[in-house]
DNA sequence: ATGGTAGCGTAGCTA
């Protein structure tokens, strides 16, 4: 099973790539997060034509929106409200193998890591607060669950371009890594990718659409990951993070998929 | 220390 995760920023805008991707890659499901439409305007015609008949989309005008388009029956879906607001972050669906697979949309956070002056800070922290508790409280580790998304913290020193500059940036503060070292913690959530590349190799998912030239500074972050519950953590077979997308042409999003491979 | 780009939707917010 190949599930790929992506922050296409935009699904209207970039269906075009999402359907080359669909032709390089041929994902059996795809995690999408920021589609920024409401549903009646996501293009759900072009994924059924390409068998991707199984979807679970949640929208809301012009922000965030998540959707999971499978080619694997699924087997219901799921909605939590976290903060308690509606603002489309996150979906599960059940796979009819069994497997339970969260797309989840992180907050950014804003730009000043400082909870008491920033909204959106707060709200990120609280989201991941909220993240920890409800792990333990609804599932149990032995159960074969699969978590995507763009998180949107890059937790490992590896993760980033420069780990002493970014320290005070938000999506690499001391206090968002160890939230989200929280999350993964409270049920043994294996980060899928780093058992493919040792933390001591840069890896790197998103650059900023700011940089003169992305490729050649090279000034990436980590924010898109693929975790896995124990009881899948044997099956990994590979990953790929198409760093070459982020060069597509005409109009790239700032974020590149990631995929990975499970033998079930 | 600052500003740099992008998408939505058509001003200003979010990233």
């Amino acid at each position: 099973m190949r599930v790929c995760t992506w922050n296409i920023n935009s699904v209207r805008l970039r269906l075009p790539l999402l359907l080359r991707l669909i032709e390089e890659e041929a994902p059996d499901v795809i995690c999408l997060q920021e589609t920024k439409t409401v549903n009646d305007t996501f293009p759900l015609a072009e994924l059924r034509d390409r068998g991707y008949v199984h979807t679970v989309i949640r929208g809301m005008k012009s922000y965030n929106g998540v959707a999971i388009l499978s080619r694997l029956p699924l087997d219901g879906h799921e909605v939590v409200h976290w903060c308690g607001r509606e603002d489309c972050r996150h979906v599960a669906a059940r796979l009819a193998n069994g497997i339970e697979l969260h797309n989840l949309y992180i907050p950014a956070g804003g730009d000043i890591p400082d909870p008491a002056v920033n909204d959106k800070f707060a709200h990120k922290l609280q989201f991941l607060d909220e993240l920890r508790d409800w792990w333990p409280a609804n599932r149990k580790a032995d159960r074969p669950m699969i978590l995507v998304g763009d998180l949107n913290i890059a937790p490992l020193e590896n993760d980033v371009w420069s780990h002493k500059q970014l320290l005070d940036v938000v999506s690499h503060t001391p206090i968002e890594v160890e939230k989200l070292t929280a999350v993964q913690d409270s049920l043994s959530w294996v980060d899928a990718v780093r058992r493919f590349i040792p933390e001591t190799e840069k890896l790197y998912t998103w650059w900023s659409y700011r940089a003169a030239d992305w490729d050649v500074s090279d000034r990436g972050r980590r924010l898109d990951h693929v975790w896995v519950t124990p009881p899948l953590a044997g099956a990994l077979r590979g990953f790929k993070v198409r760093r070459d997308a982020r060069g597509w042409e005409p109009k790239p999003s700032d974020h590149v998929p990631v995929l990975v491979d499970l033998e079930i």
